[in-house]
DNA sequence: GGAACTTTCAATTAC
DNA sequence: TGAAAGTTCC
């Protein structure tokens, strides 16, 4: 098996003598690296599967990485027919959900507790500031989401909190907290926040699972926050037996806590810390390689470190410039129809990158016309759909009742006689008794308080709640769902609400999602699998922390990617088309303004070394904005690219406008003359 | 006057 | 996609 890796990736699998940093930069093969040492672990190193974990970012990254341990695994002859049971491969927040699941009660949680989304917590924050500005709102949730990431609690965030905004914001934070420990709910940041607050809190805790996970792989290490760190520096205990794999390029999640200097902290925190640097690229073109390195030796290096490949010169880097964004896109579009004929490709071998979820629209509409199947990533597609919350807010409500924002949308949705007044009777009471609103529904203090029919319904939907939270803990997941859908009539709902064409597509959305649910509850004999036969109640814990469905259907369709750049890390793309590129974009405005040009640079090169075999640049001269027509000058990043690697299309400097639309408008021609033969 | 509807316009990045 | 502005109707 380990015949198949190059020296410094075998190298960075068998070692096991203390903390090893391993510095993998694009497409250097680190997933396999991890993947290869887990199961060197197991096979040779009598490490159990349950005493290693592997953390990753994403769902998607810890999907792949188990599917591939499960391959290995399968093809392993010494470990044929073990199971690797037990494994943890898991995000950051799944691994603090885990815990916290276990540990809740010493923090004062009941181990149902409920995940509340951005939007949840959105409207607590507005609930707590009682105003309407939105851009408070924000500012506020932001600055209480970098307090968490940065291990920062409501005291000490008062105490060092220094102008008005922050004041007051650190006061809302502490309140905030309170509504949620009400709630029996934490966010996000507190999957993470909560775990190292137990762990520092209750040594014992710590020691339970320092002994239970012996060994830590984490991915992505420079896009770990504070707070992550402390979480992976206290499960690794003093052994420090861990591998790190980060590439300190390719950070681009500073905005959200992410620290790169957590690299080079490892090597302070660890005097023992080996590190093993993997410069090998197997992904792409010495050209695309070049260009890479070109931009971002622009930027400061914390290790130094030159990726290096033998896939032979390759192709151009071509640069376009279109005349506005109408044309780029039909541009982008003409190009993969004109490359797929001419290579005889899969759609699936392109992929259009942009810095904004907005840019994509316009691309999709130009797709569409042209019949191209395309699949949209980043952006929090499935869950963030109005029918999903809806039905995850009653699964929430079933697991814990105290979920005020989940009581508040399932006793709204669909309508049936609670409204606005009942609530805010509800509210009212709940809060002067610090009671959940569920609760509030069954104190006579406040039944007296209301109409005899709108108690009636209110008590009928509580009680309903009651019967389901008696059935989801006996009967299969399907079952309930499927029940309760039809007793709530959310078909019906949909039906009443909405055009019948949109209302047909949310249905089978909501049908899909039981579906995958009770497939989920179910479990299933394959190897590895996670989410093996969890009963209701730790489903819709977890879902509330996936962010996309896709991945469980076996085969990627052949459909062009769109995608964000963020979104776009970890992947590969035969073909690659990054738009956008032009001064505002890439770099964003906000980035120039705030002088954090390194992160964007890095963005670019994330985008480059997604290519393989082509790279496709383009800007546009003029952008609709605020209505008018901008200007638009190409992107600082694109003068950084080495000249002898790009050719130029679009004439990019505007000596000769209509020449150039001439030359533009005559390839078109041509493009679409070839397409239709 | 205001609720309910349609149209327009602008847009960081995400677990 | 979602919010703000503009439009219609009671």
């Amino acid at each position: 098996m380990l015949n198949t890796l190059n020296a410094p990736q075998r190298e960075a699998v068998k070692y096991l003598d203390g903390p090893l940093l391993v510095l993998a930069g694009a497409g250097s093969g680190k997933t396999r690296v991890i993947t290869q040492k887990i199961v060197h672990l197991i096979e040779n190193c009598g490490y159990a599967p349950k005493e290693i974990a592997a953390i990753t970012f994403t769902n998607k990254a810890a999907r792949e990485m188990q599917e591939r341990v499960g391959d290995l695994m399968r093809d392993n002859v010494a470990l044929k027919g073990k199971p690797n049971k037990g494994l943890t491969i898991a995000t950051f927040h799944s691994l603090g959900l885990q815990l916290l699941r276990q540990e809740a009660t010493l923090l004062g949680y009941k181990p149902q507790f409920s995940i509340l989304d951005s939007s949840d917590s959105f409207k607590i924050l507005a609930d707590i500031l009682a105003t309407t500005d939105k851009q408070l709102f924000k500012k506020t949730q932001w600055q209480i989401s970098s307090w968490k990431n940065a291990f920062i609690n409501p005291d000490q965030a008062k105490a060092m909190a220094d102008e008005e905004l922050t004041v007051a914001a650190a006061k809302v934070y502490k309140i905030y907290q309170q509504t949620l420990k009400a709630y029996q709910a934490v966010d996000f940041d507190d999957l993470i926040k909560l775990p190292v607050e137990l762990f520092e809190t209750h040594r014992e805790a710590l020691e339970k699972w320092q002994r239970k996970l012996k060994y830590l792989l984490i991915d992505e290490y420079q896009d770990t926050n504070a707070c992550q760190y402390k979480l992976v520096k206290m499960l690794t205990g003093v052994t420090g037996q861990f591998t790190a794999v980060g590439d300190d390029d390719q950070a681009i999640y500073g905005w959200r806590g992410a620290d790169v200097e957590n690299l080079h902290q490892l090597t302070e925190d660890f005097s023992r810390l080996k590190v093993i640097k993997l410069e090998q690229n197997y992904r792409s073109t010495v050209r695309i390689l070049r260009a890479a390195n070109q931009v971002i030796s622009n930027n400061p290096k914390l290790f130094d470190k030159k990726l290096w490949s033998d896939l032979g010169t390759g192709e151009l880097l071509q640069v376009t410039a279109a005349k506005d964004e109408d044309h780029e896109a039909e541009s982008v579009v003409m190009k993969i129809l004109a490359h797929k004929f001419e290579n005889r490709t899969f759609y699936k071998d392109y992929a259009i990158l942009y810095r904004g979820n907005h840019q994509a629209r316009i691309l999709e509409q130009q797709l569409r016309n042209n019949k191209i199947p395309y699949t949209i990533s980043g952006g929090q597609s499935f869950f963030d759909k109005a029918e999903i919350k809806d039905l995850i807010s009653y699964l929430r409500l079933i697991a814990n009742e105290d979920d005020d924002p989940a009581f508040i949308r399932a006793a709204t949705t669909p309508k049936k006689g609670i409204g606005s007044t009942t609530l805010e009777r509800l509210g009212e009471y709940a809060s002067d008794h610090k009671i959940s609103l569920f609760s509030a529904a069954f104190e006579g203090g406040f039944q007296r308080d209301i109409g005899e029919k709108q108690l009636n319904d209110l008590l009928t939907f509580c009680q309903y709640i009651n019967k389901l939270q008696d059935r989801a803990a006996r009967d299969p997941a399907g079952e309930v769902l499927n029940d309760m859908m039809a007793a709530i009539q959310y078909e019906a709902f949909l039906y009443d609400s909405e055009e019948p064409r949109t209302a047909e597509g949310k249905w089978k959305n909501v049908i899909d999602f039981i579906g995958w649910l009770s497939k989920k509850s179910e479990g299933s004999t394959e190897f590895g699998n996670e989410s093996d036969g969890k009963n209701l109640l730790e489903l819709t814990q977890m879902v509330s922390l996936m962010s996309m469905l896709e991945g469980r259907e076996d085969h990627e369709p052949d459909a062009v990617k769109l995608s964000t750049l963020h979104a776009a890390k970890g992947l590969e793309f035969g073909h690659v088309f990054l738009i956008g590129v032009e001064e505002g974009i890439l770099p964003h405005q906000v980035s120039i303004d705030g002088e954090q040009i390194e992160e964007e640079r890095r963005l670019m090169y994330v985008g480059i070394t997604r290519a393989q075999k082509s790279l496709n640049i383009s800007w546009c001269k003029k952008r609709r904005r605020g209505g008018e027509n901008t200007a638009c000058e190409p992107s600082r990043f694109i003068a950084e690219l080495p000249t002898a690697d790009v050719r130029h299309f679009g004439n990019p400097f505007n000596q000769d406008p209509e020449a150039s639309k001439a030359l533009g408008k005559e390839r078109m021609a041509q493009i679409k003359a070839m397409l239709g033969k």
